[in-house]
RNA sequence: GGGCCGGUAGCUCAAUGGUAGAGCAGCAGACUCUUAAUCUGCUUGUUGAGGGUUCGAGCCCCUCCCGGCUCACCA
């Protein structure tokens, strides 16, 4: 069974489906399995009978630790505020930082996937006195949450130390700031220019209510809080935090221990590397989510991530056939889905994955299923020939005019393909009408060959082929007279004009092509000779 | 140091403990119209190493080796 659906039979009851992220620096390709991964489980849920619905948290509590978009004078001032506090960047119309992070950039990559969980705002939970009773509860047991880093985790906080992060009256940052001392009704504070390396603090020292916004929980213990609260039942993270002794098992525990309440069902994603290294902008191999969305459509980045099961480490190297295959074998399972024969084995339930690929909520896998779709490597080609109508093209060789669906699905990739030539698309991949000189290829031509292109450039001298019918046909027919299997009539010209041994279909090559020039080709490739 | 994932054909990966398989690549062939398409055929293995359990191990147990990621400061 696919493991969502097995995820959702092993269930009971209604279910509240919870990821959050906070929202600051970019959104790499790898932070996108996550949401995907929680939307397929949300919409297993719901084909398994099961009521679900699907939050999404915007952590916008969190200090300001990226300085991504903003003006230098910006950064030292706030650096280490809540993200809600934190103006949004020159030009943007958003109330706050990040509000504009969510509006901007993490819903443009969320939405055309498909995947509309219900959003809130961690800031407003706060705001709200949402959050109070839990932070109370923190206060109170703090003797607890200390036994609990230094059990679950070995890590040794100071006995004065408190759960809790006040923002800073003076300075306003969330970040800088140690508490101590709670009386049940506020807490003492130091905004300390050195608790962290990335944001400076003010010195102020001061004495606050924790409650009602003006203080945030831990990050451990927010997140508990939140589980409790929302009453959520699943919510998977990544390896990063479901390591032994980690984030999860920290929260696991603050919140049996402290909150009481049962933590969520977690399933543990591995991530996402490229070319078997972890994503890194500063090396360069960081692709930001919208960068692969370029060359990935919406469906196919679902595919990339729902593939494979969740612990399993999706190795996605954008360069080489990577991009082509996952294209084709995409295709495959929709073929499959269909019902039509297809070559190789395919996954457990390909049928489940490739429901899961496609837009929710209730996609027409049917529909989608047995639609036309072009070969991406195919269509790649074609788009690097002069003069073709890709639309008329696709029509012809489905030998039917596209539906809507098809039309859209030609559209989209057809940008993709556009894209994947841009920046990923090895060079054999690449077509060069080599117009300087003769290709080096042409060398290997036999002398049957040698004597077909120049019969060819005789045969168009009087007849002027003017279309790719035109030209198509008569590279057929000089063949035959000359007794040449086409293969090795193909070659040849391919050799001489882009310098490979295989390529699109010659005929519209050439009636693609300045007449004067394939004449002046045709002949000079004769001439050549080891 | 702890944790997780992985090591199976050139590459990417499959195989409820029961004859090691696919896709791609490669090679050979077919094709008067998708010539990077399509079709046919073929080749490739000390399943990282060693031990154990079993009638039987790629799979379970133990010990290693290698690769990758991750945690221990913050969120």
């Amino acid at each position: 069974m696919y493991w969502a659906d097995e995820l959702a039979a092993a269930v009971s009851g209604p279910q509240v489906v919870n990821d959050s992220k906070s929202p600051s620096g970019t959104v790499h390709v790898g932070s996108l399995r996550g949401v995907v991964l929680h939307d397929a489980i949300h919409r297993a849920l719901l084909g398994a009978g099961v009521a679900s619905s699907f939050l999404y948290g915007v952590d916008d509590m969190d200090a300001m630790d990226s300085q991504a978009k903003l003006t230098p004078d910006a950064v030292d001032r706030y650096m280490g505020a809540p993200l809600s506090r934190v103006p949004a960047p020159e030009g943007s119309s958003a109330a706050n930082y990040a509000r504009h992070f969510v509006g901007e950039i993490f819903f443009r990559t969320f939405e055309p996937l498909g995947i509309k969980p219900e959003l809130y705002w961690v800031s407003e939970l706060y705001a709200e006195g949402r959050m109070d009773s839990y932070v109370k509860l923190a206060l109170d047991l703090a003797d607890r949450v200390r036994d609990i880093y230094r059990r679950v985790s070995h890590v040794e906080r100071s006995s004065e130390w408190l759960p809790i992060q006040v923002i800073c009256e003076s300075c306003g940052k969330i970040g800088t700031t140690y508490a101590t001392d709670w009386d049940g009704a506020t807490v003492a504070y130091t905004c300390k220019p050195d608790m962290v390396s990335w944001a400076q603090g003010c010195s102020h020292e001061g004495r606050v209510s924790p409650l009602g916004g003006q203080a945030k929980l831990p990050w451990n213990l927010e997140w508990a809080a939140k589980w409790g609260l929302l009453g959520v039942t699943i919510e998977g993270c990544g390896k990063d935090l479901a390591t032994a002794g980690g984030s999860r098992d920290r929260s696991d525990a603050i919140g049996r221990e402290v909150f009481e309440i049962d933590p969520p069902r977690n399933v543990a994603y591995e991530f996402l590397n490229i070319g078997g290294r972890k994503m890194s902008t500063s090396k360069g191999q960081g692709v930001a989510a919208h960068t692969i969305a370029e060359v990935l459509p919406p469906e196919q980045l679902r595919f990339l991530f729902l593939r494979p099961r969740p612990n399993q480490v999706i190795d996605f190297d954008p360069e080489g056939d990577t991009i082509p295959r996952l294209f084709d074998e995409f295709d495959r399972i929709a073929a499959a889905t269909a019902g039509r024969e297809v070559k190789g084995e395919l996954p457990a339930d390909h049928e489940r994955l490739f429901a899961y690929s496609l837009l929710g909520p209730s996609p027409d896998v049917a529909e989608a299923a047995a639609a036309f779709r072009p070969a991406f490597a195919h269509l790649a080609l074609l788009l690097q020939i002069p003069g073709v109508d890709m639309a008329e093209r696709m029509a012809a060789e489905k030998g039917a005019p596209l539906t809507v669906l098809e039309t859209a699905v030609l559209t989209e990739r057809t940008a993709a393909a556009h894209a994947w030539l841009e920046s990923y698309a090895p060079e054999r991949a690449r077509l060069v009408i080599r117009h300087d000189a003769v290709p080096d290829e042409v060398r290997g031509l036999d002398d049957d060959q040698r004597g077909y292109l120049a019969a060819l450039a005789t045969a168009a001298d009087s007849e002027k082929p003017g279309s790719g019918d035109a030209w198509q046909a008569l590279i057929f027919r000089v063949a035959t007279d000359a007794g040449l299997p086409a293969g090795r009539a193909f070659g040849a010209l391919y050799a001489a004009f882009l310098g490979r041994a295989n390529g699109p279909r010659a005929g519209w090559l050439l009636a693609s092509l300045e007449p004067a020039f394939v004449m002046a080709r045709l002949r000079a490739a004769v001439g050549v000779t080891d």
